[in-house]
DNA sequence: AATAGTCTCAACCGCAGTATC
DNA sequence: GGATACTGCGGTTGAGACTAT
Protein backbone atom coordinates (compact mmCIF):
# COMPACT_ATOMS: atom_id res chain seq x y z
CA UNK A 1 0.00 0.00 0.00
CA UNK A 2 1.41 3.27 -1.24
CA UNK A 3 0.45 6.11 1.44
CA UNK A 4 1.71 9.51 0.83
CA UNK A 5 4.40 10.80 3.69
CA UNK A 6 2.53 12.92 6.49
CA UNK A 7 3.29 16.60 5.93
CA UNK A 8 7.10 17.09 6.79
CA UNK A 9 6.15 19.90 9.67
CA UNK A 10 4.25 17.34 10.78
CA UNK A 11 5.91 14.64 13.31
CA UNK A 12 2.98 13.23 15.57
CA UNK A 13 4.91 11.75 18.78
CA UNK A 14 2.70 8.65 18.95
CA UNK A 15 4.39 7.36 15.60
CA UNK A 16 7.86 7.64 17.28
CA UNK A 17 6.64 5.75 20.32
CA UNK A 18 4.07 3.34 18.63
CA UNK A 19 5.27 -0.36 19.05
CA UNK A 20 6.65 -2.59 15.75
CA UNK A 21 2.94 -2.95 14.41
CA UNK A 22 2.07 -6.88 13.77
CA UNK A 23 1.54 -8.03 10.90
CA UNK A 24 -1.59 -6.44 8.96
CA UNK A 25 -3.65 -8.66 7.31
CA UNK A 26 -6.68 -7.95 4.67
CA UNK A 27 -10.11 -9.05 5.68
CA UNK A 28 -10.37 -11.80 2.81
CA UNK A 29 -6.85 -13.28 3.82
CA UNK A 30 -7.35 -13.79 7.56
CA UNK A 31 -7.70 -16.94 8.87
CA UNK A 32 -8.58 -15.80 12.26
CA UNK A 33 -11.57 -13.72 11.44
CA UNK A 34 -14.83 -16.84 11.12
CA UNK A 35 -17.81 -16.11 8.66
CA UNK A 36 -19.85 -14.78 11.53
CA UNK A 37 -17.77 -11.97 12.46
CA UNK A 38 -16.97 -11.26 8.40
CA UNK A 39 -20.91 -11.40 8.29
CA UNK A 40 -20.87 -9.00 11.02
CA UNK A 41 -18.64 -6.64 9.29
CA UNK A 42 -20.81 -6.86 6.28
CA UNK A 43 -23.47 -5.71 8.30
CA UNK A 44 -22.16 -3.00 10.86
CA UNK A 45 -20.74 -1.62 7.04
CA UNK A 46 -23.96 -1.51 5.27
CA UNK A 47 -23.38 1.68 3.34
CA UNK A 48 -20.52 0.08 1.76
CA UNK A 49 -20.90 -2.06 -1.49
CA UNK A 50 -19.83 -5.47 -1.47
CA UNK A 51 -16.14 -4.74 -2.86
CA UNK A 52 -15.76 -2.14 -0.61
CA UNK A 53 -16.30 -5.07 2.07
CA UNK A 54 -13.76 -7.31 0.99
CA UNK A 55 -11.42 -4.80 1.29
CA UNK A 56 -11.78 -3.48 4.69
CA UNK A 57 -9.04 -3.93 7.03
CA UNK A 58 -9.06 -5.30 10.30
CA UNK A 59 -6.73 -5.90 13.17
CA UNK A 60 -3.86 -4.31 14.11
CA UNK A 61 -3.31 -0.61 12.71
CA UNK A 62 -0.10 -0.31 10.96
CA UNK A 63 2.73 2.67 11.04
CA UNK A 64 1.38 4.22 7.38
CA UNK A 65 -2.28 3.57 8.41
CA UNK A 66 -1.59 5.64 11.44
CA UNK A 67 0.07 8.34 9.58
CA UNK A 68 -2.68 8.36 6.99
CA UNK A 69 -5.20 9.07 10.03
CA UNK A 70 -3.04 11.84 11.66
CA UNK A 71 -2.54 13.27 8.42
CA UNK A 72 -5.89 13.25 7.72
CA UNK A 73 -7.17 14.57 11.12
CA UNK A 74 -4.88 17.13 10.62
CA UNK A 75 -5.89 18.81 7.74
CA UNK A 76 -9.69 17.79 8.04
CA UNK A 77 -10.35 17.72 12.16
CA UNK A 78 -12.07 14.69 13.69
CA UNK A 79 -15.55 13.67 13.50
CA UNK A 80 -17.75 12.43 10.93
CA UNK A 81 -16.04 8.80 11.06
CA UNK A 82 -17.51 6.88 7.98
CA UNK A 83 -16.97 10.18 5.74
CA UNK A 84 -13.61 10.51 7.27
CA UNK A 85 -12.54 6.42 6.57
CA UNK A 86 -13.76 6.89 2.60
CA UNK A 87 -12.54 10.02 2.40
CA UNK A 88 -9.05 9.67 4.01
CA UNK A 89 -8.44 6.36 1.72
CA UNK A 90 -8.22 3.90 4.79
CA UNK A 91 -9.47 0.59 4.29
CA UNK A 92 -11.55 0.76 7.44
CA UNK A 93 -13.99 1.09 9.11
CA UNK A 94 -15.32 4.75 10.51
CA UNK A 95 -15.54 3.38 14.07
CA UNK A 96 -12.32 1.47 13.75
CA UNK A 97 -10.31 5.37 12.64
CA UNK A 98 -12.57 6.77 15.86
CA UNK A 99 -11.27 3.90 17.93
CA UNK A 100 -7.79 4.40 16.91
CA UNK A 101 -7.37 7.82 16.87
CA UNK A 102 -9.27 8.04 20.67
CA UNK A 103 -7.58 5.48 22.23
CA UNK A 104 -4.07 5.81 20.54
CA UNK A 105 -3.42 8.42 18.10
CA UNK A 106 -4.92 11.68 19.56
CA UNK A 107 -1.60 13.77 20.99
CA UNK A 108 -3.42 14.53 24.56
CA UNK A 109 -3.88 10.66 25.59
CA UNK A 110 -1.40 9.35 28.06
CA UNK A 111 0.63 6.38 27.63
CA UNK A 112 2.23 4.26 30.39
CA UNK A 113 1.57 3.40 33.60
CA UNK A 114 -1.05 4.88 36.05
CA UNK A 115 -0.07 7.09 38.48
CA UNK A 116 -1.12 6.37 41.92
CA UNK A 117 -3.34 9.61 42.07
CA UNK A 118 -4.75 8.09 38.62
CA UNK A 119 -5.27 4.59 40.53
CA UNK A 120 -6.60 6.33 43.51
CA UNK A 121 -9.20 8.41 41.54
CA UNK A 122 -10.46 5.30 39.62
CA UNK A 123 -10.93 2.92 42.38
CA UNK A 124 -12.82 5.97 44.46
CA UNK A 125 -14.42 6.89 40.96
CA UNK A 126 -15.53 3.14 40.47
CA UNK A 127 -16.67 2.73 43.70
CA UNK A 128 -19.37 5.79 42.65
CA UNK A 129 -20.00 5.04 39.26
CA UNK A 130 -19.41 1.28 38.42
CA UNK A 131 -18.78 0.14 35.42
CA UNK A 132 -19.49 3.94 33.65
CA UNK A 133 -15.53 3.94 32.55
CA UNK A 134 -16.36 6.63 29.84
CA UNK A 135 -17.32 8.95 32.84
CA UNK A 136 -14.74 7.82 35.02
CA UNK A 137 -12.25 8.80 32.18
CA UNK A 138 -13.16 12.02 31.73
CA UNK A 139 -11.95 12.72 35.10
CA UNK A 140 -8.54 11.50 34.14
CA UNK A 141 -7.54 13.43 31.17
CA UNK A 142 -5.18 11.77 29.10
CA UNK A 143 -6.73 8.46 29.97
CA UNK A 144 -8.65 6.40 27.76
CA UNK A 145 -12.04 4.58 29.00
CA UNK A 146 -10.59 1.77 27.61
CA UNK A 147 -7.50 2.05 29.42
CA UNK A 148 -9.13 2.78 32.50
CA UNK A 149 -11.57 -0.62 31.94
CA UNK A 150 -8.16 -2.67 30.97
CA UNK A 151 -6.65 -1.45 34.07
CA UNK A 152 -9.76 -2.60 36.12
CA UNK A 153 -9.96 -5.68 34.71
CA UNK A 154 -6.23 -7.13 34.74
CA UNK A 155 -5.43 -5.34 38.06
CA UNK A 156 -8.24 -4.80 40.75
CA UNK A 157 -10.54 -7.55 39.35
CA UNK A 158 -7.26 -9.78 39.50
CA UNK A 159 -6.95 -9.01 43.13
CA UNK A 160 -10.54 -9.64 43.25
CA UNK A 161 -9.78 -13.08 41.72
CA UNK A 162 -6.80 -13.81 44.02
CA UNK A 163 -9.23 -13.39 46.83
CA UNK A 164 -11.79 -15.31 45.95
CA UNK A 165 -14.18 -12.31 46.12
CA UNK A 166 -16.84 -11.16 43.21
CA UNK A 167 -15.36 -7.74 42.05
CA UNK A 168 -18.95 -6.41 42.55
CA UNK A 169 -19.28 -7.68 45.89
CA UNK A 170 -19.91 -5.14 49.00
CA UNK A 171 -17.60 -7.09 50.50
CA UNK A 172 -15.03 -6.41 47.76
CA UNK A 173 -16.14 -2.24 47.89
CA UNK A 174 -15.22 -2.91 51.42
CA UNK A 175 -12.27 -4.37 51.03
CA UNK A 176 -11.10 -2.01 48.59
CA UNK A 177 -11.75 1.11 50.75
CA UNK A 178 -10.09 -0.87 53.88
CA UNK A 179 -7.15 -1.46 52.54
CA UNK A 180 -6.51 -0.69 48.88
CA UNK A 181 -7.19 3.29 49.31
CA UNK A 182 -5.39 4.05 52.09
CA UNK A 183 -2.33 1.98 50.22
CA UNK A 184 -2.86 4.69 47.94
CA UNK A 185 -3.09 7.55 49.65
CA UNK A 186 0.07 6.09 50.95
CA UNK A 187 1.46 6.00 47.67
CA UNK A 188 0.25 9.05 46.80
CA UNK A 189 1.94 10.96 49.13
CA UNK A 190 5.36 9.30 48.64
CA UNK A 191 4.74 10.42 44.66
CA UNK A 192 3.61 13.96 45.35
CA UNK A 193 6.16 16.80 46.13
CA UNK A 194 4.28 18.86 47.44
CA UNK A 195 3.24 16.59 50.22
CA UNK A 196 6.55 15.23 50.95
CA UNK A 197 6.77 16.64 54.22
CA UNK A 198 3.97 15.48 55.23
CA UNK A 199 3.56 12.78 57.72
CA UNK A 200 0.55 10.65 57.33
CA UNK A 201 -1.24 9.14 60.20
CA UNK A 202 -2.76 6.16 58.41
CA UNK A 203 0.35 6.05 57.12
CA UNK A 204 2.35 5.67 60.02
CA UNK A 205 -0.71 3.27 61.36
CA UNK A 206 0.00 1.39 58.30
CA UNK A 207 3.95 0.77 58.95
CA UNK A 208 2.78 -0.44 62.55
CA UNK A 209 0.10 -2.42 61.11
CA UNK A 210 1.13 -4.18 58.08
CA UNK A 211 4.15 -6.12 59.30
CA UNK A 212 1.73 -7.63 62.41
CA UNK A 213 -0.89 -8.04 59.52
CA UNK A 214 1.20 -10.43 58.14
CA UNK A 215 3.34 -12.28 61.21
CA UNK A 216 0.06 -12.71 63.20
CA UNK A 217 -3.32 -13.60 61.75
CA UNK A 218 -6.18 -13.33 63.86
CA UNK A 219 -4.59 -10.35 66.36
CA UNK A 220 -6.19 -8.36 63.24
CA UNK A 221 -8.26 -6.46 65.91
CA UNK A 222 -6.25 -6.25 68.54
CA UNK A 223 -3.98 -4.73 66.37
CA UNK A 224 -6.22 -2.18 65.12
CA UNK A 225 -7.10 -1.83 68.81
CA UNK A 226 -3.38 -0.89 69.69
CA UNK A 227 -2.86 1.56 66.37
CA UNK A 228 -6.23 3.20 67.52
CA UNK A 229 -5.11 3.23 70.87
CA UNK A 230 -1.49 4.74 69.17
CA UNK A 231 -3.39 7.55 67.07
CA UNK A 232 -5.89 9.00 69.74
CA UNK A 233 -3.70 8.97 72.29
CA UNK A 234 -1.09 10.88 70.51
CA UNK A 235 -3.76 13.47 69.52
CA UNK A 236 -2.30 13.89 66.11
CA UNK A 237 -3.65 16.67 64.46
CA UNK A 238 -3.65 14.44 61.28
CA UNK A 239 -0.96 16.28 59.11
CA UNK A 240 -2.98 14.65 56.11
CA UNK A 241 -6.16 16.13 56.77
CA UNK A 242 -8.43 13.11 58.04
CA UNK A 243 -8.44 11.34 60.98
CA UNK A 244 -8.02 7.82 61.25
CA UNK A 245 -9.47 5.88 64.17
CA UNK A 246 -9.79 2.11 64.89
CA UNK A 247 -12.45 0.65 66.74
CA UNK A 248 -12.61 -3.03 67.85
CA UNK A 249 -14.77 -3.94 65.08
CA UNK A 250 -14.79 -1.11 62.88
CA UNK A 251 -12.79 0.93 60.79
CA UNK A 252 -13.21 4.52 60.23
CA UNK A 253 -12.00 7.33 58.02
CA UNK A 254 -12.89 10.76 58.48
CA UNK A 255 -12.92 12.68 55.32
CA UNK A 256 -14.37 16.03 56.48
CA UNK A 257 -11.24 17.07 56.30
CA UNK A 258 -10.26 15.48 52.54
CA UNK A 259 -10.16 19.00 50.86
CA UNK A 260 -7.01 19.95 52.90
CA UNK A 261 -4.90 17.15 51.87
CA UNK A 262 -1.99 16.76 49.07
CA UNK A 263 -4.28 14.31 46.83
CA UNK A 264 -7.10 16.36 47.02
CA UNK A 265 -5.58 19.25 45.70
CA UNK A 266 -6.61 18.03 42.56
CA UNK A 267 -10.25 18.98 40.86
CA UNK A 268 -11.38 15.60 40.53
CA UNK A 269 -10.83 14.71 44.22
CA UNK A 270 -12.10 17.80 45.06
CA UNK A 271 -15.33 16.78 43.33
CA UNK A 272 -15.62 13.79 44.90
CA UNK A 273 -14.97 15.37 48.74
CA UNK A 274 -17.89 17.79 47.61
CA UNK A 275 -20.09 15.20 46.49
CA UNK A 276 -22.43 13.58 48.55
CA UNK A 277 -20.75 10.01 48.63
CA UNK A 278 -18.75 9.47 51.49
CA UNK A 279 -16.46 7.06 50.23
CA UNK A 280 -13.58 7.06 53.09
CA UNK A 281 -16.55 6.80 55.21
CA UNK A 282 -17.19 3.57 56.02
CA UNK A 283 -17.65 0.94 59.14
CA UNK A 284 -16.43 -2.51 58.77
CA UNK A 285 -19.03 -4.14 60.74
CA UNK A 286 -18.02 -7.81 59.54
CA UNK A 287 -14.11 -8.08 60.57
CA UNK A 288 -13.96 -11.36 61.04
CA UNK A 289 -13.37 -12.08 57.44
CA UNK A 290 -10.47 -9.60 57.28
CA UNK A 291 -8.64 -11.50 60.50
CA UNK A 292 -9.27 -15.00 58.56
CA UNK A 293 -6.27 -13.89 56.18
CA UNK A 294 -7.68 -11.93 53.78
CA UNK A 295 -5.36 -8.83 55.62
CA UNK A 296 -2.53 -10.87 54.52
CA UNK A 297 -3.02 -11.34 51.43
CA UNK A 298 -3.66 -7.57 50.82
CA UNK A 299 -0.69 -6.39 52.23
CA UNK A 300 1.35 -8.94 50.18
CA UNK A 301 -0.19 -7.69 47.23
CA UNK A 302 1.60 -4.58 46.73
CA UNK A 303 3.68 -7.01 44.25
CA UNK A 304 0.72 -6.72 41.71
CA UNK A 305 0.69 -3.42 41.38
C1' DA B 1 15.50 -24.84 24.92
C1' DA B 2 10.81 -26.03 24.64
C1' DT B 3 6.35 -25.84 26.23
C1' DA B 4 2.38 -24.37 28.81
C1' DG B 5 0.10 -21.05 31.33
C1' DT B 6 -0.87 -16.24 32.33
C1' DC B 7 -1.11 -11.38 31.49
C1' DT B 8 -1.73 -7.16 28.87
C1' DC B 9 -4.04 -4.18 26.01
C1' DA B 10 -5.44 -2.88 21.29
C1' DA B 11 -9.18 -3.84 18.65
C1' DC B 12 -13.63 -5.65 17.77
C1' DC B 13 -18.66 -6.42 18.66
C1' DG B 14 -23.43 -5.45 19.75
C1' DC B 15 -26.39 -2.29 21.40
C1' DA B 16 -28.57 2.11 22.55
C1' DG B 17 -29.09 6.90 21.91
C1' DT B 18 -29.02 10.73 18.79
C1' DA B 19 -28.98 13.07 14.36
C1' DT B 20 -30.42 13.53 9.76
C1' DC B 21 -33.25 12.83 5.86
C1' DG C 1 -43.21 9.88 12.39
C1' DG C 2 -40.37 6.35 10.46
C1' DA C 3 -36.12 4.82 8.36
C1' DT C 4 -31.45 5.11 8.09
C1' DA C 5 -26.90 6.61 9.41
C1' DC C 6 -23.79 7.97 12.82
C1' DT C 7 -21.70 8.02 17.33
C1' DG C 8 -20.41 6.46 21.77
C1' DC C 9 -20.41 3.06 25.38
C1' DG C 10 -19.45 -1.20 27.85
C1' DG C 11 -18.31 -6.02 27.24
C1' DT C 12 -15.40 -9.29 25.05
C1' DT C 13 -11.71 -11.28 22.33
C1' DG C 14 -7.29 -12.79 20.98
C1' DA C 15 -2.32 -11.90 19.47
C1' DG C 16 1.84 -11.13 21.39
C1' DA C 17 4.65 -10.66 25.49
C1' DC C 18 6.00 -12.50 29.58
C1' DT C 19 6.76 -16.05 33.18
C1' DA C 20 7.01 -20.56 35.17
C1' DT C 21 8.10 -25.26 34.71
Amino acid sequence: MHIKPPLSSFIHPIILNTKEPSKAYFLPFCPLLSLASMRATKKMASSCNEQELDELRRGPWTLDEDNLLIHYITCHGEGRWNSLAKSSGLKRTGKSCRLRWLNYLKPDVKHGNLTPHEQLLILELHSKWGNRWSKIAQHLPGRTDNEIKNYWRTKVQKQARHLKIDSNSKRFVEALRQFWLPRMFEKVDHSSPSSSTCTSTMEVDQKNQSPQLQDHKGNMVDNMNSSSSNSESSGLNLPYGYESSLHSHSYYVDCNNFDKIGVSQQPEMQELVSSDMSILDFQLTDAEWISNGLADTFWNMDQLW
